[in-house]
DNA sequence: TAGGCCATCTGGTCCT
DNA sequence: AGGACCAGATGGCCTA
């Protein structure tokens, strides 16, 4: 659990702090050159980074080899899986009957239809783009992370514009 | 046709 | 014991 945990969180960082998306250009509801104008000078390099959207989908290889919470999954991870003593526990065999797996797998059709449900949700919430298709479950996600910064900094450098020291 | 995305099934683990 | 969660496997659909 505990390495679960740090898996999750530093790849989190990674995304936010290291975002470089692919190609996009905003939708009809986000005016660019609008946007571009509203946006303080501060702003204007995570306003790009925005824009630039996706080639984070094109790095090579040796960027994705170079992450060091990737490299953990690799072999030597595996290894400490295998030696770990988690695994050396005797394996519970749990009996299951032909209509418990298949509530089990109704159960787990329904979690998924919720956690799609939850991800169009955040689709109607990030802007959306002059794409032919939806977004991808994996674009919704990295997207969200990048708006989110980008009105977090936004808000941040009209408080300081404006001296004032909250909306409260 | 290869690759990306997704739905579904499945078994393992955690938690109540 | 059983539900929730997770990750791997698999197959279908779509697009470049």
């Amino acid at each position: 659990m505990e390495y679960q945990g740090g898996l999750m969180e530093s790849t989190a960082v990674d995304f936010a702090t290291d975002v470089n998306l692919a190609d996009f250009s905003l939708g009809s509801h986000h005016n660019e050159s609008t946007a571009r104008e509203m946006a303080p000078a501060q702003s204007l390099d995570l306003y790009d980074r925005l824009c630039d959207f996706a080639s984070f989908g094109n790095r090579t290889l040796s960027f994705w080899e170079s992450m060091p919470v990737l490299n953990r999954l690799g072999d030597p991870g595996k290894e400490e899986l295998k030696t770990s003593p988690l695994l050396d526990r005797p394996k519970r065999k749990r009996m299951i009957t032909y209509a418990q797996r298949q509530a089990a797998n109704i159960r787990e059709r329904k979690r998924m239809f919720n956690l799609n449900e939850a991800f169009d949700q955040l689709r109607k919430k990030v802007p959306t783009f002059a794409y032919e298709k939806r977004l991808s479950r994996i674009e919704t996600l990295r997207l969200a992370i990048v708006y989110i910064s980008f009105m977090t900094e936004l808000l941040d450098s009209y408080q300081k514009k404006d001296g004032c020291s909250g909306l409260g």
